[in-house]
DNA sequence: CTGAAAGCGCTTACAG
DNA sequence: CTGAAAGCGCTTACAG
């Protein structure tokens, strides 16, 4: 391994101290133009990269950002979702010559989780936590502690904290308000997200206040965990409750995620249930799974890469001290229709993959 | 945002000096047992985290390792597979209680690219590469400046480099020995991934390799890009180009990637192409997708965690000088049977969900 | 045995 | 105007 060039090497080829050195890279102006070019000119030529250690123990800053992936979701992490959030944040970060750090939140040895360590440590000069659950607790200290933190999603009871999400209430209402004004579905039942994550509250919730709007009377909930096996375990739930001659007691599934509904429809299908024949099924999050299904599956599209660009801006507000905004910056969210509501008839009429000739 | 507390506030707090109070909490022997716990409840007291520039600065060490995705590469950032290799290397990191850095390829500007400059600054110990060109100078200059990198795929122009993957030759040929086989296809088709990436080579001489050895006339190649849309255009050019009462030119179609073959499965859907009935279909990678479509695609399980874990382990023998094993470690594939190639006659004689009742 | 300096690499504030 | 010290936080090697 090649011992690193440092600035002394750079000073010591031109013949000037390493502080003369330093200011000159910076291009400071009592440098002469001379000796500026001299200095550039000899870190060039060793290939000199300022030691990210040694200026962030002088400058107090690390110049990186981290994702923190809680415990809670850990099961997600692997999920596209991550991906949508890093690349936005890459993307941010890029911008302001920062590093991307990744902390799965393993160590929870030493009585603090890893994200406090590495908030602490310094490692990183703030972070960005989504799919935290609503009673994790080391959030709440972690954004008490006033160190820099943006979260991905909606906190009502961390109200003061900056957060970037979307409005999963209004989305699953104008899901269901498709469901019965587009296609009169009325018998809705809703898979749910886990109850203690606020975006499965308010997906529920959603649900709720739009069957009670449409005076909806054939609605039932029941809980998942954003699981695709969750999701087929619904369905399988209901078909084994159904009374003897009955077809599908719904007409339509609103699933709290894609996932879900993929799971969902798997079993559909091998029960012999038409979707959307049938039952009408939609799903949220559209990261990928929902386009290739079929029928594709009619969803909501949540703007992950953009919550991760717009989180790390709003990170680095803090970060850099900049007076913030608005406390919580709320994205839009794009209903995208396909052949599982019954939209889209060119690809639901299309013949099947299976169809014989 | 509250100051950070240092080693010294720890010392002054019990009454010692710093040198002293790290060397009780690194349980140094020569600190009596009553300082040492005197030391450690003050750090608790006050939520000590050693400084990671601190620390870095003075260990030549920074305990990251990042994660590189090259610029050729771009495109499929935001792809399961990274997040795999990312998982893959988390847990691995974990273990060595070190931080991992993502790092995407955005600064060209200063000459250098932006991975080339982690690693000189010293803010990863090592990179992770993956999915680079074969042509990607900045990658062989990497490995040739000594620092540690372990790349991830077959890099037979870097053969000294350490690397982590599995035989794409060798997983193809099954993939075809499957087709000819099992199912008695004899036309077939590959789209090819971009060849200018050693797996874009390595897939497609599996396939004629094996086309050769099953005395195959009927096939062809197509030069795709492995990204969904260009699985399509490979399918469209053949629909085009096909003679008047022709059904299909092929019987069956070997995609190098899961992503071509969701792009291809639903312009021959739309085209009323039956498979696995007119056309067999497999792909390779086995990151999602593959497993939710319909049929679902018969495809190759590309152990992309394993390898990322594996490739992080590899990199921290390199990182602590401990003489490591075969530069080159080979993973295995397995073959995953799904409906398109016709195997899973259960799921592919289930109804489709568009049937009617 | 223990106290405290030295130095990792950097940049700014200070002394001359 | 410019040279060089000081100090960010840490840990080990050295001096006493």
């Amino acid at each position: 391994m090649p011992k690193s060039v440092t600035l002394k090497d750079v000073a010591a080829k031109v013949g000037v101290t390493s502080a003369a050195a330093s200011m000159a890279l910076s291009g400071h102006e009592r440098i002469s133009e001379k000796t500026r070019a001299a200095v550039k000119q000899a870190a060039e030529d060793l290939g000199y990269v300022p030691s990210s250690a040694g200026r962030a123990l002088r400058s107090q800053r690390a110049d990186a950002v981290a994702l923190v992936v809680p415990n809670s979701s850990a099961h997600v992490f692997g999920h596209l979702y991550f991906m949508h959030v890093l690349t936005g944040m890459s993307t941010a970060a890029n911008a302001h010559d920062a590093q991307v750090i990744v902390s799965t939140n393993a160590d929870t040895s030493n009585g603090g989780v890893a994200y406090e360590r590495v908030m602490r440590s310094r490692t990183a000069d703030g972070a960005i936590v989504t799919s935290a659950a609503i009673d994790d607790h080391h959030v709440e200290g972690l954004v008490a502690s006033g160190l820099p933190v943006v979260l991905i999603g909606n906190y009502p009871h961390l109200a003061d904290a900056v957060s970037v999400g979307i409005d999963d209430v209004a989305a699953t209402e104008q899901l269901v308000e498709h469901l019965v004004t587009e296609h009169g579905r009325r018998r809705l039942l809703h898979v749910s997200g886990t109850l203690d994550h606020q975006t499965g509250i308010d997906r529920r919730d959603g649900f709720l206040r739009a069957a009670e709007m449409h005076g909806l009377t054939d609605v039932a909930v029941i809980e998942g965990d954003l699981a695709e096996e969750s999701g087929a375990a619904a369905v399988e739930q209901v078909l084994r409750e159904r009374t003897g001659d009955e077809r599908f007691p719904f007409d339509g599934i609103v699933f709290a995620n894609d996932d879900m509904a993929v799971g969902g429809l798997a079993v559909l299908r091998r029960a012999g249930v038409s979707v959307p024949g049938d039952v009408a099924v939609v799903g949220f999050d559209d990261f990928g799974f929902a386009r290739v299904t079929t029928p594709g599956i009619t969803t909501i599209r949540v703007p992950a890469e953009e919550m991760g660009r717009i989180a790390t801006e709003r990170l680095f507000d803090l970060v850099d001290q900049r007076p913030g905004g608005r406390a919580h910056t709320e994205l839009g969210v794009e209903v995208v229709l396909r052949g599982s509501c019954g939209c889209d008839p060119e690809r639901a009429a299309a013949p099947g993959p299976t169809h014989s000739h």
